[in-house]
RNA sequence: GCCGUCGUAGCUCAGUCGGUAGAGCGUGUGACUGUUAAUCACAAGGUCAACGGUUCGAUCCCGUUCGACGGCGCCA
């Protein structure tokens, strides 16, 4: 007999009459008397197998006619073509173990969100939740190849912080011992720091936002990809902007078309994703929006609402340049050509996705970049050490930081960013 | 922080113009040798979120609290 296959492997090369062995969870089963149809999944697919009274030890029979959804099983059967089983073959059991038995499980034909996110630790078995998972892999896969191709150094920035990066950004406070810190919202100056020796580094790392926001597209935890070049203007970014989302977007045409295909998601949708983005400056953007019947005024950010109308048409991510100094980030570099806004950059996703990353060029003079902290009322002592950054041989530099869920939310089309995550933090969700 | 919706069986919901409740699914028992989240029969299963008020009487009306979900603002 030989050893376990995976069902995904059994299903590609099948041939009728080989034994075959499986192993995984029991998916649903009918039973008609003498009969069994047991649906089993595995990490790589499902597979009907029959369990028919007389081919088996009695005992076994017995089992799998009374085994509930989600035991785990080990079938050992003939891989037979058959028309009436889904899928188009099934396995006729000579073997059929128990593993391990299961309570009546909770997530049945009825479901809530409610009863799916408190089951969240069972729900991720689903096969949309799996293939979810599998997207992300290789998201992350492919974002790491490009940038090792490009020459970005991985760095690991710390979590534990006294800064406070974004003013007004909401920061999880917590007790370090007899001082207080702060869950990491950003790592984008810890990068800052780096590019002095590396050049070009990057940092994959959970971010924290203490926002109460409800919405499709905030979790208070999430994964953040944040990367930072020495010597780079904000255009020379967002073209490694726009790379980095197309070998992202690459590699899961490339590995996960199936998963696209299951979550509802046409893989043509997104082969119109390559370089160069559309590029529209934030003037622009709000005439073309007023001309959609938008009340906007130069000054005003685009609410998501606008968002949406503007990129609904799209196909592939645009760019948003030249935002209004006065409601982006004290680091940010004004444009001298046009001082009343600054070097900046928001990607967003087509469909009425939204923002997947916010970039920059960074401000340089440590005069100006001292004015805008006071302005902002950010106090200054915390900040000395970056700004001990411009004292010692300052660089033109930018970067940016990348949301992986909202980029996974986008790729998968998912009505939710807290599908894009095995287990969401949201203002209202700490559990399980 | 603001606005809105909801909370009845394990699950999804219906219902009671105020007189303490039903269905489907699931579960249990039985039947069935080709099912497709099967079918058939029988059965068990409920402090109607919590607390207070109005009332002869509240799951229903009113108030408060808690919890969940949706939207806005803010951001990735």
């Amino acid at each position: 007999m030989s050893s376990p296959r995976k069902i995904g492997q059994v299903l590609s090369s099948p041939v009728p009459g080989q034994e075959e062995a499986i192993q995984g969870w029991i998916y649903r089963t009918r039973s008609s008397g003498a009969i069994v149809f047991a649906v089993v999944r595995d990490s790589s697919g499902v597979i009907q197998v029959t369990v028919k009274k007389g081919n088996l030890p009695e005992g076994e029979f017995e089992a799998a006619k009374s085994a509930p959804v989600e035991s785990s099983v080990i079938v050992i059967g003939k891989v037979f073509e058959d028309k009436r089983a889904p899928g188009g073959y099934e396995l006729k059991a000579s073997s059929f173990k128990l593993v391990g038995g299961a309570d009546p499980f909770p997530i049945t034909e009825y479901q809530s969100e409610e009863l799916l996110l408190d089951n969240r630790h069972l729900w991720i078995r689903s096969r949309e939740q799996t293939a979810v998972m599998k997207v992300k892999a290789s998201v992350l896969e492919g974002a790491r190849a490009w940038l090792k191709a490009n020459d970005f150094t991985e760095v690991t920035p710390p979590i534990l912080t006294q800064n406070a990066c974004e003013g007004g950004v909401t920061l999880f406070k917590l007790k370090y011992f007899d001082r207080e810190a702060y869950l990491s919202q950003s790592a984008q100056m810890y990068l800052e720091a780096l590019i002095f020796s590396l050049d070009r580094v990057y940092s994959l790392t959970p971010s924290f936002r203490a926002e109460k926001s409800r919405t499709t597209r905030h979790l208070t935890e999430y994964w953040h990809l944040e990367l930072e070049e020495a010597w780079t203007d904000n255009d020379g970014n967002m073209e490694v902007q726009e790379n980095l989302v197309t070998a992202m977007v690459e590699q899961v045409l490339k590995d996960r078309q199936a998963e696209l295909r299951l979550l509802g998601r046409d893989p043509a949708d997104l082969k119109e994703v390559r370089p160069p983005f559309k590029r529209v400056r934030y003037s622009q953007a709000i005439e073309a929006l007023k001309a959609k019947g938008f009340d906007l005024a130069f000054g005003s950010d685009m609410g998501a609402v606008e968002e949406r109308a503007f990129t609904a048409e799209e196909r592939a991510p645009i760019f948003v340049t030249n935002f209004p100094r006065e409601i982006k980030a004290f680091y940010m570099k004004e444009d001298p050509t046009d001082p009343a806004t600054v070097k900046c950059a928001d990607m967003l996703a087509p469909e009425g996705y939204g923002e997947i990353i916010g970039g920059s060029e960074r401000e340089t003079d440590l005069g100006t970049l001292t004015a805008r902290l006071k302005a902002q009322e950010i106090p200054l002592e915390a900040y000395q050490w970056y700004l001990d950054l411009r004292r010692f041989g300052s660089v033109p530099h930018s970067g940016f930081g990348l949301g992986i869920e909202r980029v996974v939310r986008w790729i998968c089309k998912l009505e939710h960013i807290r599908d894009a995550v095995p287990f969401p933090r949201t203002v209202a969700r700490c559990y399980p």
